[in-house]
DNA sequence: CAGGTTATCGCAAGTTGTCGCGATAGTGAC
DNA sequence: GTCACTATCGCGACAACTTGCGATAACCTG
């Protein structure tokens, strides 16, 4: 089934505008801002406006076709949610990024949810800090 | 040495607008908004810019008397430094918020430590999920 | 305590994202 | 195909900050 089919399926439309959304997504590696993708859409089709990528953005979460990360105190940046999930790691002095597997995670998840029955998503937020580089 | 003069010191000045930032913070038990202060500020002292307040939070954050956290997506809180520290879960279903000690963290920080060189802040960002009560 | 320096202020405009609404256009049913 | 239903769209207004700038007022110096 395409995926035009399995969102016709739940009741929703595949609109030209929530089809150049998906195919911006497909092209960027990971971690667009919602700006870069209606910069893309509009780019090509300016009479699209900002909003309608913003909401096709949470329509296709909705749909667990997206997802989106925080990674420095402002931006959401949102991919595919079928890439590899991973953690982040977000220098507050320098602003670099490092990306840690999830298994590094685990442990606390597991201990969050033994011990408070929380399902925790430690892929949704980076962790700030500072890197190796810039600490003292 | 008063608050006032510690700020002086590092040749920066204690405004009346920068006081009404500190003593709101000091009222409010923890984690307000910008807005809630504004709020609280402007009431008394409605000729006072909401961007003083906003930057006046930045300028305390950066002297070292305040801090900032979030908790939801979209919502920076704002504290004085001087609280203890800990931990946040927050419910993606519910919105519900449940402090944890940082200590429950503490492993993890330990790790990315001594495996990345990297000095985690594992305060700064709520941890999202979900909670017990929301879990199916 | 007068004067000069400059951090900070208030204001207005800009940015980024959200929301309500009437118009449009995907969809399933016939 | 055609039709009715309603998800989605574009638009304009709004919300929550941020930023540039000239004016103001802390504060150090003498």
């Amino acid at each position: 089934m395409s995926v035009a089919d399995e969102i016709r399926s739940k009741g929703k439309r595949m609109t030209v505008q929530r089809r150049l959304v998906l195919d911006a997504l497909q092209r960027a590696r990971h971690h667009t801002t919602a700006e870069e993708i209606a910069r893309q859409v509009r780019s090509r089709h300016p009479q699209i406006d900002p909003s309608t990528v913003y909401r096709n953005l949470e329509a296709l979460e909705d749909l667990g076709y997206v997802t989106h990360t925080h990674l420095d105190d402002r931006v959401t940046r949102w991919h595919r949610a079928d890439v590899e999930r991973h953690g982040h790691l977000v220098c507050r002095r320098c602003g670099s990024e490092q990306e840690i597997p999830l298994r590094m995670l685990e442990p606390l998840g597991r201990r969050l949810r033994a011990e408070q029955g929380f399902r925790a998503d430690l892929a949704h937020s980076a962790i700030v800090g500072i890197c190796r580089e810039c600490a003292p």
